[in-house]
DNA sequence: GTGACAGTTTGATAATTATCGAAACGTCGA
DNA sequence: TCGACGTTTCGATAATTATCAAACTGTCAC
């Protein structure tokens, strides 16, 4: 696949209207919140993939109902996966929408420094 | 300044909200490409610095008046710099919000790849 | 089963925002 | 000074969305 490669130019209009949507979910102060919260809460989980989403909702000042709105938008946009387990939830970030998103900002610094 | 100095944790709020504001401008379509296309044309561009904004007018789908107020979205956020230059205006990207940019999904990518 | 807990759905409301047409503004060349 | 051009402002409208309360679903422990 090349839609995620090209050399210094313009990502393609596809890559460009999936980067948009991924920034528009993260674009939220809520929403973006809750991504840093999964991906810190990552790091120190102790099973396979993910951490649990019940004690995020605590640290976020909105309601469950509206947490689960904002988690819904950041797996539509495939910037996180969740899984049941049993009564809770684990969330995991998606690596290749990490890639996506520092592949882009990182050439596009590279081409603003070469100037 | 340690705003945005952050070892393998979570930024801080203020940074946090730093970054979300620059994502929601970036999380629009026509706002998105009207910044690839600045990022793009300051390669191209013989003088000083930035490009001219009146040719990406006429390849975004949108009328100008709309296209005012994207930029100055994306001039608000931080993302962007414009100067008159007689009669046009020339845009610019700024580095520091790249920087800033590049460096938060890098250390992210980091983070969820050294799992 | 019953009750407690985790998360979701629904329905409604308020707030934000994207977009346009029309008019205005500023700058330049004739 | 005038007209053309690039850009902005204004005012209005339609669309989107953030949020909540209430009710619902599913799962566990007892």
């Amino acid at each position: 696949m090349t839609t995620a490669a090209h050399g210094g130019g313009k990502p393609s209009p596809k890559t460009q209207g999936v980067l948009a949507g991924m920034m528009r979910a993260l674009g939220h102060p809520q929403r973006f919140q809750l991504f840093v919260e999964i991906l810190a809460g990552e790091q120190s989980f102790e099973g396979g993939d993910g951490c649990f989403l019940s004690p995020i909702i605590g640290r976020l000042k909105i309601g469950a109902p509206t947490v689960s709105h904002h988690l819904k938008e950041l797996v539509h946009a495939e910037l996180v996966r969740t899984a049941r387990n049993g009564k809770f939830l684990t969330c995991s970030v998606n690596r290749d929408a990490l890639a996506l998103l520092s592949d882009f900002f990182a050439r596009a610094q590279k081409q603003v420094e070469s100037k």
